[in-house]
DNA sequence: ATCCTGACTTGCT
DNA sequence: TAGCAAGCCAGGA
């Protein structure tokens, strides 16, 4: 399987662990295009997590500066409860429009093929 | 070892 | 539209 992140990947082939999983959940949200939005749910997809909840610990504990985090809600587009107000303010700044604390996917969603 | 919690999803009621 | 249960992974008590 091809990734457009950075290379291949084998998501099924090989047991992926935390490091490059986690290298991998970070890249994915790192090439999420400015004024689109994504779920944990696929940046897990993509970055070949079995689960959405670890990219949401990747991005809770691993995520750095360059890792735009606030481009990943959850999937009925809402945020997170305690970053709801940070996370819509950067999401606003991106050109992305929140709703009462609400992101509409069916616009802003990214589509990996742009 | 068990139970609980958390930047989650999906399916069924 | 809303609530609930089951799966899911990492960590802490």
């Amino acid at each position: 399987v091809t990734s457009k992140i950075g290379g291949t990947v084998a998501p099924e082939a090989e047991v992926p662990v935390d490091e490059d999983l986690a290298a991998r959940i970070l890249d994915v949200v790192a090439s999420i295009p400015r004024g689109s939005v994504s779920t944990y749910g696929q940046v897990a997809a993509l970055a070949g997590s079995p689960s959405p909840r670890l990219a949401g610990w990747v991005l809770a504990h691993l995520s750095d500066d360059a890792v735009p985090w606030h481009r990943v809600v959850r999937a009925n587009g809402t945020p997170a409860p305690h970053l709801v107000d940070e996370q819509s303010r950067r999401l606003a700044a991106d050109g992305v429009v929140v709703t009462d604390g609400r992101v509409n996917l069916r616009r802003y969603r990214w589509q990996p093929d742009d």
